[in-house]
DNA sequence: GCGAGCAGCGTACCT
DNA sequence: ACAGGTACGCTGCTCGCG
């Protein structure tokens, strides 16, 4: 008979080690939360023979403190490695920190000594974070309930932010204290110890800092969220709050079951957690959004981003001001601005938690270290996981010989058509759906199903003519033969691609699904999330089967996937152009075709499908009316590349690669190329482009034009004092260090080119400083090189736009 | 001495 | 710290020329 079974939905995972015994710790919420122990023994494999079973037991480990180790039991267990099944030994330790210590005693090849523990356990028992569970008390009594559609909980979530005092500028954390902490959940408000904020009801007054910060534990007892939500809380705000705690003698907990409070690095990100909860610091989340592509914010501050994502401008007070209205008594306005970024957090907490969850429940990985993952770790996780449960063996971690060997050997990568300049008319652009994805699954890429050259020997790199048969013929029955010369068995999918199909299958599910929610609501927000989660991971693959780091990296594999790409969408471009198309342009997976008839196009698309295998898919991305492709700046008359404009037929103009997209120009160059574009390919007016242009000229000559229009952005990727040469942005940062502003690795620097000095960077004044500008460095290396790419395609030269000559030919361009 | 041309560094973008 | 392909600004150097 079942034992009975609570059901609860499985939010983190750690584990703890007491009397000498391993124990996974689940964070599980029900009708009640609660902490649940599971007795659970690290172990990794060993290959090494059966009858060695006995010896490994005698394996002695060395700790990093001198503490002598050793296994505490050993099994046989059979898993697959490569295509073989083999026999390994299951070698169990008392403690996680155990495993390498004793792995390093083993003279055997060993495997999974690294596996983040907790993490095994979701592996072993295959959990869904987020999902619901089956759970009892200990004896591993947990299980995921099959059949159960797999649903949020609804996660409660509270925001804080904190203000401190700051007379010298940057705040000093042994000094300067906390003066006002704002949260928003269920309730929202203010704490501070200043009278002054009248008639504000959520502003609550206590007697002193230490006061506040013991109010601030119990608001986040009381209100008891499963989510604490901060903007950069895991460098700023929590490590200031601990310090002020313990300067003032006391003792900060924010957590729940005693967890505490703990400094974690994952990579190179920094996190913080919260034991028992779940601490959300939105700024690595906004830092990957921005670097997969969803969001585009020019700075990752709160008010960028915040402005960016849920577009609305808020009046803030300025960090430098807050102390000097703290010291005049008159706190109101700092107490609403407060609350403000406490809201502001918890509007792009709704906005992008919804995306951590399901890329935590996709990824099986659990959701605080969701947050601090790079897409890798994610694709590395899913793949462990699938591993595990396919009896697969893990592969271990590259050393670092191999690592660098990997990054001096970069993989070709995809093709891209060298562009026509020119403006042009009825433009059809055509891409595959998810090529590389599908190109894998397609024709089973995987490093266990790449067959191993029985006659050549090295690795196949891809040059030269296809080996293994006569040029062009197919290779025999049960293989895929990439373009490349590696083959890939057809016989058993591989991991990478049955995980990848899954996740492609599963995402078509959803979207069918999608069609038939109401939008909005919170199911379809969920379901819409996973998709997007499903479509990120999804398109990892490639990238992770090619990183350095990766536990599956495959040369061969990740050559086969370009070289494959390569060829399906240069046949296409060649069908298309045999078909009587011009081809504009093509990048990695996509076709910009000139048409006559929109029906041509869709049965060349037709035709195209019908040859590819199923996974694979030409789509069409739309028609446009007009397009723009310009010329290279030194390259005469040769196309850029990955630089075009095109006017949709709702009026909307796509852009890619211009100035006007990069944040290293001016607004006012990036306005005024906007503003052409938009004239030549919406109106046609190619008068109208040259009035524009000789007029902004006309006013940064008369100096009328405000100095943020003319601010250029830049980020610092190093550390100010590790660059070889000079640069603008470096000499505005160095002018801003030694006025007292932050200026390091990872600042964007908004600079001015000013009138004094004689070299660009001379010139260069960070925009809090900048007091006049250089309108003809304005004039010469902004506006005009952005906007004359444009004229001259319609037969305009500089001295024209500046000086008002004639044109040339090219007059009655439409 | 000076401008043109180029290499190298560095940043940001595209798919 | 997921991949490669690409444009382009600025600096600092070389080179040819006068």
């Amino acid at each position: 008979m079942a034992i009975s079974r609570k059901r609860a939905f499985f939010i983190d995972a750690g584990y703890t080690v007491r009397n000498g015994k391993t124990y996974v710790t689940l964070v599980l919420k029900g009708k009640k939360t609660v902490k649940r122990y599971y007795q659970y023994d690290p172990y990794f494999y060993v290959e090494a023979p059966v009858s060695r079973k006995d010896d490994l037991l005698q394996a002695r480990g060395v700790k990093k403190s001198g503490e002598i180790v050793m296994p505490v039991r050993v099994e046989v267990a059979e898993r697959k490695i490569g295509l073989e099944t083999k026999k390994m030994l299951k070698l169990f330790c008392r403690e996680p920190s155990h495993v390498p210590a004793i792995k390093a005693a083993i003279p055997f090849p060993c495997y999974e000594y690294n596996i983040p523990f907790s993490r095994r356990f979701i592996f072993d028992m295959g959990l869904t974070p987020l999902s619901v569970v089956h759970y009892e008390r200990e004896k591993r009594q947990i299980k995921r309930i099959s059949g159960v559609t797999q649903e949020d909980p609804r996660l409660s979530v509270m925001s804080f932010d904190i203000e401190t005092y700051n007379p010298q500028g940057a705040p000093r954390e042994e000094k300067d204290p906390v003066i006002m902490i704002s949260y928003c959940g269920k309730k929202k408000g203010v704490i501070t110890y200043k009278k002054g904020a009248q008639g504000q009801d959520f502003v609550e007054t206590l007697k002193g800092e230490e006061r506040m910060l013991e109010r601030f534990c119990e608001i986040v007892s009381e209100e008891d969220p499963d989510v604490l939500v901060g903007y950069n809380s895991a460098n700023f705000d929590l490590p200031y709050l601990n310090t002020r705690a313990n300067a003032l003698g006391m003792r900060l907990y924010l957590g729940r079951f005693g967890g505490q409070m703990k400094e974690v690095k994952k990579g190179l990100i920094n996190g913080v957690q919260i034991g028992g909860r779940v601490h959300f610091d939105l700024y690595p989340a906004v830092k990957f959004f921005g670097f997969i592509g969803i969001i585009k914010t020019q700075k990752f501050t709160l008010d960028a981003v915040a402005e960016d994502v849920l577009k609305q401008k808020k009046v803030k007070i300025k960090k430098e001001e807050i102390w000097q209205t703290w010291d005049s008594g008159d706190i109101g306005k700092l107490c609403e601005y407060s609350l403000v970024d406490a809201e502001l957090t918890s509007a792009l907490a709704s906005r992008f938690l919804p995306l951590e969850a399901e890329l935590s429940g996709v990824a099986k990985m659990p959701l605080f270290d969701t947050t601090l993952s790079t897409s890798g770790q994610l694709v590395e996780n899913l793949l462990m996981f699938h591993a595990t449960e396919r009896g697969e063996i893990i592969p271990s971690r590259p050393g670092g010989d191999a690592i660098m060997e990997r990054v001096n050997a970069p993989i070709q990568g995809a093709f891209v058509k060298l562009p026509e300049p020119g403006i042009y008319e009825n433009v059809a652009v055509l891409d595959f759906r998810g090529l590389y994805p599908s190109i894998i699954v397609s024709y089973n890429i995987d490093p266990g199903t790449l067959i191993e050259d029985e006659m050549r020997g090295g690795r196949g790199d891809g040059a030269g003519a296809a080996p293994g048969g006569a040029p062009g013929k197919p290779e025999s029955e049960g293989r895929f033969v990439s373009p490349t010369g590696a083959r890939f068995s057809k016989s058993a999918t591989g991991l990478i691609p049955f995980v990848l199909n899954y996740l492609i299958d599963k995402r078509m599910e959803l979207k069918k699904r999608l069609k038939t929610l109401e939008k909005a609501g919170d199911e379809y927000v969920r379901i819409e999330a996973r998709s997007h989660a499903l479509k990120i991971l999804a398109n990892s693959f490639y990238g992770y089967m090619g990183y350095a780091r990766s536990r599956w990296y495959s040369r061969p594999c990740a050559e086969s996937v370009t070289a494959w790409g390569r060829k399906h969408i240069m046949e296409t471009i060649a069908s298309a152009e045999g078909k009587g198309f011009s081809v504009l342009y093509s990048d990695t997976d996509s076709v910009f075709l000139l048409y006559k008839s929109k029906q041509d196009v869709l049965d060349f698309m037709n035709e195209i499908n019908k040859s590819l295998p199923e996974k694979m898919e030409l789509e069409l991305e739309g028609f446009y009316p007009r397009g723009v492709f310009v010329s290279k700046k030194g390259g005469g008359e040769r196309g850029a590349k990955k630089k075009y404009a095109l006017l949709g037929e709702d009026g909307r103009i796509k852009i890619r690669g211009f100035e006007l997209v990069r944040r290293d120009w001016s607004s006012v160059a990036k306005d005024t190329q906007r503003k052409v574009l938009e004239a030549i390919l919406k109106e046609g007016s190619k008068e109208k482009a040259v009035k524009i242009i000789r007029e902004i000229v006309a006013d940064l000559q008369d100096g009328k034009v405000p100095l943020e229009r003319l601010a250029i952005s830049t980020q610092l990727n190093k550390d100010p004092t590790r660059y070889e040469i000079v640069s603008p942005e470096l000499y505005a940062a160095k002018k801003m260090i030694a006025a007292g502003l932050v200026a390091e690795k990872g600042t964007v620097i908004s600079y001015v080119v000013g009138k004094a000095g004689k070299s660009i960077s001379e010139k260069a004044m960070p925009l809090e400083l900048a007091k006049d500008y250089d309108a003809d460095y304005y004039i010469n290396n902004q506006v005009l090189p952005a906007v004359m790419k444009i004229m001259k395609e319609l037969g305009y030269d500089e001295y024209s736009m500046k000086f008002g000559g004639k044109q040339k030919s090219l007059d009655n361009f439409f």
